[in-house]
DNA sequence: ACAAATACTGTACGACGTACAGAAGATTGT
DNA sequence: ACAATCTTCTGTACGTCGTACAGTATTTGT
């Protein structure tokens, strides 16, 4: 064993901190996007050299990652452990403030679809969605399975609306947004797509809280639905 | 107006077409990742200097939008089309084939997610789908919700398949993926974790088809199921 | 034959991530 | 107290990126 805890170690003190660079790195990403968010802009805004950072992150993916871990870590589960309020509301709650929290970040949300969320956060979120769920009566390999199809549909929602506003660094207002959608999804062909001209209002709140929570009710509804035993196609897919 | 049909304007004949330089982009971003597919790597591979590319794409974010509706191109839309066939039966199989034809792609799932899916085959698939949701029932609002609905999931699925795997241009097989989640998911600590550590066999199998085909038919049943009354939690969360 | 329009090449600029070498600073053993 | 040692930072540099600019070659309509 080397000496069991090291106080200081010989050298200069270190000007910064992880924290310090992760501030900066999210602030940048809010001001100016995802190409504002170079190691060399993060050097910059904390005052050192580009080089600097390479002392307390081995490279760039590692800074994305820990923005990721960073964020995550921002949504205060806790909250919504009281098993006194009713399961659905608890859901509903921990995915309203997810999306609150991540929508407020859009750059960030690239960089959480770049790679794996492995980290201990993403695991927590995953804890309490399965504390939730087992809560209602499910099994734990249902409840696991449950709590995966909330992530995916939690961030898959999230991320495809940051990307409707395409660079963007801050989300314009919701209904900002959906105008700009009305607008473009006015020029529909109703020949062709007699549906989605028909539609085109619902599609244009594609990206809106609302459509969010219906659709979240209804992956709820399906959690809690009895399975339907004719609708399982698996082997005339799969032939 | 100008000439109706200009079938030839003075200058050289183009050495290439716009399919060629996609084809070569879909081909590095199989071989190489993301970053293999640069502008220069694509003049490169079809013969060209780098600048020549910006005759056929203003800039690179063309080239990506293109790429992104090349690949939704592929799913035959049509063979869905058959109303004799079970309407959930006809979305999952669409669903499959769209998870087969991106995840065949990894590196340019990632690019699907940077940017608004507007082009004219994400709005050939809204219709498809909300077709099938017709037939069954549903009003033109709540079959267009729907359809967003199945459309976050997928893509949302297939987002954090290929993101779970990194940077990995070509995704191993899925039983090998599941291993190395397998692997991961071991050290799971049980005392602060028990839910998860209990579940980890399952978590392996996140980005499995099996979980993909769970989740999906959850969706549907959701879709389909009699609406909660006393789960309309609107109020009690916007307050 | 000539002028106009187009497709390409050559070159160059600024920004990126990051490797390498060296200087400055703080702690340790003596 | 002093020197050795380890760490943090700076300076510099390399290779790569997207792409702007100017020039050259090629085809067309007149």
């Amino acid at each position: 064993m080397a000496s069991p805890v090291r106080r200081s170690r010989p050298g200069p003190r270190r000007a910064l901190t992880q924290e310090e660079i992760l501030e900066a790195t999210l602030d940048l990403l809010d001001e100016g996007g995802m190409k504002a968010a170079s190691i060399r802009g993060i050097a910059a805004r904390v005052g050192v050299a580009p080089n600097a950072v390479y002392t307390y992150f081995p490279d760039k993916a590692a800074v994305v990652q820990a923005i990721v871990e960073h964020l995550l870590g921002l949504v205060d589960h806790a909250v919504f452990a009281d098993r006194e309020v009713p399961w659905r509301l608890r859901i509903e709650a921990l995915a309203l403030e997810l999306r609150e929290r991540l929508t407020a970040h859009p750059g960030a949300v690239n960089l959480m679809i770049g790679g794996p969320m492995n980290g201990p956060h993403a695991l927590a979120l995953n804890e309490r969605l399965m504390g939730i769920l087992v809560d209602t009566g499910l099994t734990p390999g249902d409840a696991a399975k449950a709590a995966y199809l909330l992530i995916v549909y939690v961030f898959g929602s999230i991320a495809l609306e940051v990307a409707d506003s395409g660079e963007t660094h801050r989300l314009p207002p919701e209904a900002e947004r959906i105008a700009a959608r009305q607008a473009g999804l006015s020029a529909i062909p109703a020949e062709t797509h007699p549906l989605s001209a028909a539609a085109a209002g619902t599609m244009a709140g594609y990206i809106s809280t609302e459509q969010f929570m219906w659709g979240l009710r209804k992956v709820l509804d399906g959690i809690t639905a009895a399975p339907i035993p004719e609708a399982d196609t698996t082997k005339a897919l799969t032939s």
